[in-house]
DNA sequence: ATTATATATTGAACACTGCTCAATATATGC
DNA sequence: GCATATATTGAGCAGTGTTCAATATATAAT
């Protein structure tokens, strides 16, 4: 056979994601599959391998759609006119948001693991390096420009403790959720580690 | 059939979690099937599902394992008289290497999620309770008794961003593992976090 | 308009997976 | 020695990822 002219292969593209999205969105990772994606869409099994390499592909583009989308609402927090902290807190803020209202979504983008050996490809490393940019960025004003390795550690550790905090709260894997809100300890976080960082010293 | 009383229930059992320990530790959750396990410790599969609810009961089970085996190593490098700094400092090398040492195991840690609407059972929660009461231990210096709320708050931001620095550098997705070493980072945490806590001003 | 080429699409097929359950073999209580 | 309970088996079901020969259609060449 060939092309149905239903659909350019970049419609496939897109609707096969889109389909991948809401089965993950409902049923998370366990409910994805590549027939159940094909029947969404209206084709057949094939096709989807057409597309995509394999399964393990197409999860990684749908995770980088997830990156995109966060990062969008992630920046659009973010003022240039700010100082660190405020812009810190908006940030983190809106990430546990995003986290916590895309669970399943969000929970994918580190619950899926290329198989032993296989490497993430560029485009989707650079869509991380997105976020570490960002927040680079954001803690600018709190070092001088000879101190680059000093802030490429605090952004390093800014990501992972956030990181850190949504993944095991949302993960209910720590009882430490009962009163603790992700919100809360962020604040915790970068209110102490800024301390750390630029202490003000009074006198 | 009945028992071949080649082994007792408990030496099925630690058969068991071994072959999948093993099987994990080579080729991660990929490779581990309930089918491998089985040859590999002489049973049929029908044996695997009567000392085990299912697959993920099964994974929960070696989960624990591990969360064992790596308290011991950490508790190990606690010194009830050195201080808080020391003290967490020791704590997160041991757990950051024992998360380099054992990857696949690690990773399994968090990898693997239950199925919508399951729960951790209460034995599991409780180990990781006792990484928890660890930490608080640890940091109770730092606080008056009556500071209750902010220690749990600290523990927390202290276990989620250990957790975080661990997953994310471990699982490579952060271009960020280029020069900073897990300990690097988790140093710069611990120092610059503990600064925030308890500030000494001079004068 | 006809032919040739390239490729999109199909779905049967293979080797796996988790899991169940009737059948059966063995150990234990009476 | 018999009855009961239970440990063990493995074929079987429904699902999975992935491949690939067969085929249908679009496009390019004649």
């Amino acid at each position: 056979m060939a092309r149905r002219s239903d659909h350019s292969r970049e419609e496939l593209y897109t609707l096969s994601i889109a389909a991948a999205r809401k089965i993950v969105m409902s049923e998370g990772l366990r409910g994805l599959s590549s027939r159940k994606i094909a029947n969404d869409i209206g084709y057949a099994v094939g096709t989807i391998y057409n597309l995509f390499k394999n399964n393990d592909d197409l999860i990684v583009h749908l995770n980088g759609h997830t990156l995109d989308e966060m990062y969008e609402q992630v920046q659009a927090h973010v003022d240039a006119s700010a100082g660190p902290k405020t812009n810190l807190l908006n940030m983190t803020g809106s990430y546990l948001d995003y986290a916590h209202k895309n669970q399943n979504l969000w929970n994918l983008l580190f619950e899926h693991r290329l198989p032993e050996g296989e490497h993430l490809p560029d485009w989707y490393l650079s869509k991380l390096q997105r976020l570490n940019d960002l927040v680079s960025q954001i803690i600018a004003p709190l070092f001088a420009e000879s101190e680059t390795r000093k802030r490429q550690q605090a952004t390093a550790v800014i990501l992972c403790s956030l990181h850190g905090i949504g993944s095991l709260a949302e993960m209910n894997k720590l009882s430490l959720v009962t009163s603790e809100t992700t919100h809360d300890l962020a604040s915790s976080f970068i209110d102490n580690y800024l301390e750390g960082l630029a202490p003000q010293r009074p006198g």
